[in-house]
DNA sequence: ATATATTTTTAGGGTTATCTAAATATTAAT
DNA sequence: ATTAATATTTAGATAACCCTAAAAATATAT
């Protein structure tokens, strides 16, 4: 099935949103997520179940159908394949690759993606640190945990980043924090959830709670 | 100025006819050349001269404004940059790049296709030996003349196809003949304009005219 | 020069994807 | 259980592109 880039940016938000809440996309979230209008978004979820593409039930929020989440899924293996390629050969900086990935995950050919996927030597996580599906929509799992849920004398490498934002990735930028980065946290203050931390057994520095909150650790 | 898919593909459309034409561009020979109809055109020629990008008069054709010519040009090198990454990279042949870079070519972003130049080394020429227009708009001139005048005794390098139709580009492939290939003229027969020549020196073959008008040779 | 053919434009519509404002349904609070 | 707040849908428009059929302008042929 053919998408527009429009439908395809529903699914992905649809998608996402369901994901990180773990049930029923609401009209409003999905509203919030694309920065568009309420009543637009119940204007495509109509369409979109017209091409039973989601289950939309008035008032009940949406879910996404098998068909759906195909959609979504390939979506996002473009966007984090592309991203690779943005930084490992264009060698943007991570902070910069969102915006364009945005626009190239909608370019159309299978065997596009293949070769790229190829390319890039068939990469399991992007920039960001986010799983890249497979080509059957297989998610690599990994374990991991936000710093701030870290303990004193614990230590573990940097492999993701909660929050996209360009201002927060440039902010890492600024303390030297990157994927790979081995975090050790010397304590962390109750009051207020802040942490000192050293990175890669060197420079000690301070984070706070809403940083420690969007930086995914894998222990030991 | 940021222009829509369906505008940034007239204003190729009128490039390419009018270069060749060498005047300004009917609008009948754009709707053929983009697949729409005549009254589409004429819809759309409208706001493109609402927008400064063209010079319209009603039933007299149309030709590109300053602005009009760099984005064009924009777009072209941006096309043929895609193709090179294409086919040198992801290691696509020369006939199935054209259609993904028709894709390709309206992602917008400066810093990206200063850094796919970069990354492919700054080529001259796409696959199809098409010259890449610099960041300036400026095309690199090649003298080239098409096999099919040329004449018995002469020889030459392949540097450029005219038609570039993926049917034509599998038939040169079947033929082994490709950019670089040395093509030298054993003779050429008046009566139908077919030729036979040898390539690199070795294998002898016959081409028609219609394929050797369509071939572009730098002699010597 | 007039008739005919061709080209181009206009008229009238359709689809997709938006919007704001108003109406309705659902949820939360008293 | 009402009432108030919030979420969602409907109503009515608009803009960008596209269409076919008909009208008008231009080009060609006799
Ligand atoms: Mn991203
Ligand atoms: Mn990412
Ligand atoms: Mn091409
Ligand atoms: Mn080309």
């Amino acid at each position: 099935m053919k998408l527009s880039t429009a439908e395809e940016n529903y699914l992905k938000a649809i998608f996402k949103i369901s994901e990180k809440a773990k049930k029923s996309a609401s009209t409003n979230a999905i509203a919030k997520h694309l920065s568009t209008s309420a009543a637009s978004v119940t204007d495509m979820l109509k369409r979109l179940a017209e091409k039973e593409l989601i289950n939309y039930e008035k008032y009940k929020g949406v879910t996404l159908k098998t068909e759906g989440i195909k959609q979504a899924t390939q979506l996002i293996r473009k966007h984090r394949l592309w991203e690779v390629f943005l930084v490992k050969k264009l060698r943007f900086s991570w902070d910069q690759v969102h915006e364009i990935a945005e626009q190239l995950e909608h370019i159309e050919s299978k065997e596009l993606i293949m070769r790229l996927d190829a390319f890039l030597d068939y990469p399991k996580f992007d920039p960001h640190g986010d799983p890249i599906p497979n080509a059957d929509g297989k998610f690599t799992i990994r374990s991991q945990t936000p710093l701030s849920d870290m303990h004193k004398g614990q230590e573990g490498k940097l492999v993701g980043v909660k929050d996209h934002q360009t201002e927060f990735l440039k902010y890492l930028n600024s303390l030297n924090v990157k994927l790979g980065t081995i975090i050790t946290v010397i304590d962390s203050v109750p009051y207020d959830g802040s942490m000192n931390v050293i990175l890669d057994g060197k420079n000690e520095i301070m984070i706070t709670a809403a940083v420690a909150q969007n930086l995914l650790i894998r222990k030991g």
